[in-house]
Order: C-alpha cells, then sequence, then structure tokens
DNA sequence: GTCTATACTAGGATAGAC
DNA sequence: GTCTATCCTAGTATAGAC
C-alpha cells in the first residue's frame, strides 16, 4: 500500500478525505483522532491531508458541515416519499437507516457537540443540531420534535458506547435496546455487527 | 498559588483529585483532558496527579466509576424520599438538579460513553451507564425506563453542546430548551450560566 | 496533485530531592 | 506527601522535491 496514490482531482480527493475523516473523528473523538489516522484510512500521505485542508480543525468543522447536510437530507427524503407509513415512522427509519448505512456520520456530530465549549467548533455543532431540530419542526410540534431528538440522542449514545456492537451480553442489554430500536433492531444490529471500524 | 500544597492526607487528596479531573474531562474529553490541567484544577503538580493514579487513564476509569455512583445516589435518595409528586416528577427532577449541582459529573459520563471503542474505558463507561438504567428499571418499564435515559443524553447533550450556557438565541433554541427541560429550566439556566468551567 | 523529510511543540511519565 | 527537572514519544504543520 506505500505505493504511490493515484492522481485525482481536488474535489474527488476532497471527499475522500472526508469520508475516511469522518470515521475517524467518530471513533476517536476531536483530539483522539490524528491526521496521520485519517490519512491512512483514506490512503494517502498525512502532510497531504493537511495540505488540502489547512489544519486538523477546520477538516474537523468541515466533516461537520457535511454531516449535518446528510442528515437533513435523509430527513428530507423521509419527510417527502409519502409511502404509507406515518411520518413518524417514516423520518425515525430514516434515521436509523442513516445509522445502518454510516455510522461515523452520527458519531462526528455527536463529537462536535461534547466539544461545545470550544469558540470554532462549538458554534458550528450547535447550527447543525438546531438545522436538524428546524427542520423536524416544519412537520412535527415541538414536543414531538424533542422526543425525537432525544431518541436520536439516545442511539448514538448507545452504539457510540458499544453497547450493541461489544456483546456484553448482562442484564437488561438486550431489553433497552429492543425498547429503544424497536422493530429496526435486526437491520441496526446487522449494519452495525461487520464494520471493524477505526482500531485503537 | 504557586505555593508549596498544603500536606494532606492521601485519601483526601484523592477525592479532590477526582473532582478537579471530572470538570476537566467532561469538558475537555478524554484525549483533549491533559494530566496538566487536572493538577492545575486541583492546586497541585503534574507529576502529582500521574503519581496518585499511575496513568491518566486509570484516572479517568475512576473518575468514571465515581461518577455513575452520583448518579445512583441521586436516584436512590429520588426513589426512596416520597413527598407528594409522583416517581417520574422526583427521579426527573434528581437528575436536572444534579446537572445543575455537578455538571462535570455527567459531562465526563457522556465522554465515556463515546469512548465505548476503547477496551478499557469502554467495559467501564457500559457498566455505569447500564447501572444507571437497571436502576431506573427497578420502578420504571422498560418503556418509561429508556424514555427516560433518551431524556437524559439529550439534556447531557443540550448542556456539553453550549446549547444553553452560549445565548445564540437563535430560531428554535428557547422552544427546544423549554420542551426538554419544562418547568425545571428557571432552575438550570441559573445554575449553568454562573460557573465559567475549564477554559479552552 | 502528492510525496519524503523534518522542525517544533505538547504532553505523559519517570527520577529523585525535600 | 509533594515538588522540580527532565526524558521521550506522538503528532501538527512546513519545506521543498517530483
Amino acid at each position: 500500500m506505500p505505493v504511490k496514490s493515484e492522481r485525482i482531482p481536488a474535489t474527488e480527493r476532497r471527499e475522500q478525505i472526508l469520508e475516511a475523516a469522518t470515521r475517524v473523528f467518530g471513533d476517536l473523538g476531536y483530539a483522539g483522532a490524528t491526521t496521520d489516522r485519517v490519512a491512512k484510512a483514506a490512503g494517502i500521505s498525512q502532510p497531504y491531508v493537511v495540505r488540502v485542508f489547512g489544519t486538523k480543525e477546520q477538516l474537523f468543522v468541515e466533516v461537520l458541515q457535511r454531516t449535518s447536510d446528510r442528515i437533513l437530507a435523509a430527513f428530507d427524503a423521509a419527510i417527502a416519499n409519502d409511502d404509507g407509513r406515518s411520518l413518524q415512522a417514516r423520518v425515525g427509519s430514516s434515521y436509523v437507516e442513516l445509522v445502518e448505512t454510516d455510522r461515523g456520520i452520527l458519531l462526528a456530530l455527536m463529537q462536535g457537540f461534547i466539544l461545545g465549549h470550544d469558540p470554532v467548533i462549538g458554534p458550528v455543532a450547535r447550527a447543525g443540531f438546531m438545522r436538524c431540530y428546524d427542520r423536524l419542526r416544519t412537520v412535527f410540534e415541538p414536543a414531538e420534535a424533542m422526543q425525537f431528538m432525544a431518541q436520536g440522542m439516545l442511539i448514538n449514545t448507545l452504539i457510540s458506547s458499544g453497547m450493541i456492537t461489544e456483546v456484553q451480553k448482562e442484564r437488561n442489554v438486550d431489553e433497552l435496546l429492543a425498547c429503544t430500536f424497536g422493530d429496526k433492531l435486526g437491520l441496526v444490529l446487522e449494519g452495525l455487527t461487520r464494520e471493524p471500524a477505526t482500531r485503537a
């Protein structure tokens, strides 16, 4: 693999790096992630990552923005696509499916929230969060939208803490999972058990 | 302040350090926090922190354990102390009051969850989470307990992301806060607006 | 557009004095 | 029980070649 990477256009390369970075930041957190790990995940050299985004901080900011764009897009699609099911069910599923497809997306956003005190990252994270809430509010009542966000935060926590993947089948874990994910549990379990993700 | 610290018994010093560390880890995250910052917050030298706990990792593990002990204690008190209110109301309030008193407690635990992949920290964080859930399950039905945890995670996110303190009074922020905290909002706002916490 | 080499800094941990 | 001095590694960022 230390073969010289293919020469590809800047825009495409940016996207590649952002994708890799989303996973790495999601797993390791902002401070815990290194530009070198991102580089490895993207299959390029560490200095090149820095070259493209200027700083690690800027890279994270762009990851965060891309992240909320993705979530909004999923919500929009779910709202627009009126199959038989209730709006609640559609939007709920869209979130769980997003988790299943690309958990880095959600974990990275989560990492952003928890860094709220940071003068640069904080505002970006809050903006992302509120964009999601605002979108939900176009179709739900305040209480519903709040419940929805709460459930989402629980889901993120269950996933990031490894409550799902690290099968330490103790006490009530299964019950809590079943209760949280409902009929989508099978999907989530299947999706999350495979990818080994960025290893510490 | 760089005066030689008073000579105090080990047990007491440990507790002092744990308290300081809880705040620092809560604000900066595991990787972002430094033993030097913890030392400063505790008013002692950096090497001494390491001396007492062996490693930064071990310090964090102990912070995590102390953290869930505290939450459980608050729950237990709320459950036992039957004033007129419903169990829901009592336990709910106990959580919000805990946030108000010492938000580091909750933020540190949150930081632990998000590090779930770590072979050492992960298991400790999950155990803490499940201890809380199990306790709630002694008095609530699965669905109620789950809702409760979800709400708790949302609260943690709102606080850690600075949605409350960083008054960027945009759009629906106030609405979401009102909806999440209900009649406890005043309490939370008052409590969280003062302490400047660990500054980046 | 991408790499290798490297400068520089921060931070965890150790040694050893008091 | 607590400090100062210091070692050493890891990690961001820069310089400059290809």
